[in-house]
DNA sequence: CTGAAAGCGCTAACAT
DNA sequence: ATGTTAGCGCTTTCAG
C-alpha cells in the first residue's frame, strides 16, 4: 500500500502538503493541489485510517449496543442511527448483548480500547458499564432505556403513557380482568410500562392484582410461558397487555394453541409494533413506537455532543401511538383500520 | 488514559516487558508478571487498540456489508456472523447498502481505510467493489449472492432447487398458471430462483411465459406492484412464486386489497421465511433458508482464511426447506403443519 | 529473560 | 504557503 510519503515524493511536495490537500483544511497552491491529486490517482493511494486515528486520538466509529439484533424494534432503530452516522462520516459497529451484562461489559471494553468516538446504548441492566465509558470521557447516548443515576443524553418514548392508553383501551372494549406481561425487572421500560398499566386500572377504580402480572424476558418463548402461567390462574384474565413485540407474538401463539379465541374470549394489546401486525389474523392492536426516529434522534444527539462536548445532557421523549386493530375489539366495536 | 509506559514505570520494568505480559507470547519471569499485572490493575490500564493496530498493521474488525438491515433475513444472518466473530475476538461493523452500488463502494473504501481484517458481503451488483478488496489483500467472503468472475470463499443456499420445489408444489396443488416475481436482474439469487421456477414448469411440459414473470426489487412495495401488474394481465395467474420474503408480504397485501382469496383463488409461496409466517392468516408457505447458519458459516470461513490465508477458496451450499402452510394448498389437501 | 530503540502512517506544531 | 520534524502508543527486532 502506498503511503503519504510515496504520494509526496511523486508529487514533489512534502508529506505535510499532501495531508493538507487530503484534508482540505489549510489552503494550498492550486498547482500543488493538482499534482498531489494526480499522484494520489496514479498510486491509488488510500489513507490509512488507523494511523490517522492514532495521531488524532479519535476514530470515526460509533458503537451501538443493543440487547437483541433479532428484534425488529432494534433493527429499525439501528437503521435510523446508521443513516445519520453515514451522513456525518461515522461507521456503526453493531454490538448485540442478548441482555447479558457480561457481554455488554466486553463490548464496552472494546469500545474503550478501540477509542470509539461515541456509544449509543440500550442498557442491559445497572449503570456500571456506562459509568466506565463516562469516566473515560466517551460520549454516551442512552436509547430506549433510562440509566439510573447517570447524566447522559437520552432518547425515550412515553412508555407509561403508551401502556396506560393500551390498558384503558382494553377496559373500554369491555374486558374485565386485564393482565400484564412485562419485561425484566431491571429494565426501565418494563417498569414504566407496568406502571402505566397499573395507573390505567387505578383510574377505573380497579385494584391491580399481582396474580395478573408476570415479569418475563422480552422474548417470544417468555411471552408464551407467561401467558400459559396466567391461564393457569384460578381466575384467569380475559385480556392481556404485553409489554413488548416478541412476547406479544408468544402470548398470541399460546392462546391459539389453547384454542382461546382472540378477541372474543381474550383481548390482546402489545407494546411496540411488529412489521406485519396487520397481516396477522386477527390483526394485532399495538402501541407503535417511532423506532426509526428513536435511532435517528439518538444519532443526532451523539453527533451534536461530539461537535460540542460541554453542553448539558438532554432527554428527548418521543410519542407512541395506539394502533387499534382486531385483537382488542369485541364484535360490537370494529376497528376502523 | 494510562499508557504502557506508565505501567512499565510503576512496575519497574520496560514497556517491552509489559507488552509481553499483556500478550502472553514470550515467557516472562513470574515475579515481573505479577508486578505488571498489579500496575495494570492500579492504573486501570487499557491498551490502546488503535496504536496496536497501527503497529501490527491489522485490526480486529470485520465489515458485514448487506443490502437491507430491515430485512429479517439479513439480521438473522448478521447474528450468526456476530456470534462467531465475538468468540474469535473480532467485532462486527454493520454496513447497510440499500442495494446501492455507490453506497457499497463507500463502505468498501471505509473497510480498506480502516484496515479491516475481513469483509463478509452480499453484493449489490457487479464485482468491481469486491475486486478492490481482493487487490488490497483483504479477505472476502461472499454470502447469499455469488460474485461473477471472482474467486472467493462463498456461502450460498440451493436457490434454484428451492425455487423449483416451491413451483412444483404449486403445480401439485392444482394451480395452472403459476407466475413468478423475482428480484433485481443483477442479483444472482434473483436469476437462480427464476431459473428454478422455469425448470419446474419445463419438467411438467409447461411453457414459461414472460407475461407471468416480473423482475422487482426485493422490497415490500415492489412485491405489491409486481402482483398488481400480474393481475392486470389478460390471462392473470392463479398462483405466484415470490422470490423473497418482503416481496411476498407485498404480494399478499395486494391480493388482500383486491379481495382475492388465498389460497382458494390464488396460491402463494414465498422464498425465505418471515418470522411470523405461521401467525399470518392464511399462514404462508415458504422456502425457509438457514439464515443464522449462513452467517455462522461465512464467519467461520473468514476466521479460517484469516488463520490460513493461502488455502484455496471454497464454496459452501446450504439447504433450503419447503415449509408447506396454508397459502398454497387448496381445500382438498390441508397442510399438516 | 529483559531492555533499548526503531518505526507503523499520519498530522500538527513550528520554522521558514 | 510550504517544509521539517516530533510523536500518537504500541510491538518487535536486535543486543545484551
Amino acid at each position: 500500500m502506498a503511503t503519504i510519503y510515496d504520494v509526496a515524493e511523486r508529487a514533489g511536495v512534502s508529506p505535510a502538503t499532501v495531508s493538507r490537500v487530503l484534508n482540505g483544511r489549510s489552503t494550498v497552491d492550486g498547482e500543488l493541489v493538482a499534482r498531489v491529486q494526480k499522484a494520489v490517482q496514479e498510486l491509488e493511494y488510500r489513507p490509512n485510517a488507523v494511523a490517522r486515528n492514532l495521531r488524532r486520538s479519535r476514530t470515526t466509529l460509533w458503537a451501538v449496543i443493543i440487547s437483541d439484533v433479532g428484534n425488529p424494534f432494534f433493527t429499525s432503530l439501528v437503521r435510523g442511527v446508521e443513516d445519520v452516522a453515514q451522513r456525518a462520516g461515522y461507521s456503526v459497529v453493531l454490538c448485540n448483548t442478548d441482555e447479558d451484562i457480561a457481554k455488554e461489559g466486553r463490548y464496552v471494553s472494546a469500545a474503550l480500547e478501540e477509542q470509539m468516538a461515541g456509544v449509543i446504548i440500550s442498557v442491559a441492566g445497572r449503570s456500571a458499564n456506562v459509568t466506565r465509558l463516562i469516566e473515560a470521557g466517551t460520549p454516551v447516548v442512552a436509547i430506549d432505556r433510562e440509566i439510573a443515576g447517570v447524566q447522559v443524553d437520552t432518547v425515550l418514548v412515553d412508555n407509561a403513557h403508551g401502556a396506560e392508553l393500551a390498558t384503558t383501551h382494553l377496559l373500554d372494549s369491555g374486558y374485565q380482568r386485564v393482565a400484564c406481561i412485562t419485561g425484566p425487572r431491571k429494565v426501565s421500560t418494563a417498569a414504566q410500562r407496568l406502571k402505566g398499566y397499573q395507573r390505567a386500572l387505578r383510574a377505573r377504580g380497579i385494584a391491580a392484582r399481582d396474580a395478573l402480572v408476570r415479569y418475563s424476558d422480552y422474548r417470544e418463548e417468555g411471552g408464551y410461558e407467561a401467558m400459559a402461567s396466567l391461564l393457569g390462574e384460578a381466575d384467569p384474565p380475559d385480556a392481556v397487555f404485553v409489554a413488548n413485540n416478541l412476547m406479544t407474538v408468544g402470548a398470541v401463539e399460546c392462546l391459539v394453541d389453547r384454542g382461546i379465541a382472540i378477541p372474543a374470549e381474550t383481548g390482546v394489546v402489545g407494546f411496540d409494533d411488529i412489521p406485519w401486525a396487520h397481516l396477522v389474523r386477527p390483526s394485532l392492536t399495538t402501541v407503535a413506537q417511532p423506532t426509526y426516529e428513536l435511532g435517528r434522534t439518538a444519532a443526532m444527539l451523539l453527533a451534536e455532543r461530539l461537535a460540542e462536548p460541554t453542553r448539558a445532557p438532554s432527554t428527548v421523549t418521543l410519542h407512541t401511538q395506539l394502533k387499534v386493530r382486531e385483537s382488542s375489539t369485541r364484535s360490537a366495536e370494529r376497528p376502523r383500520q
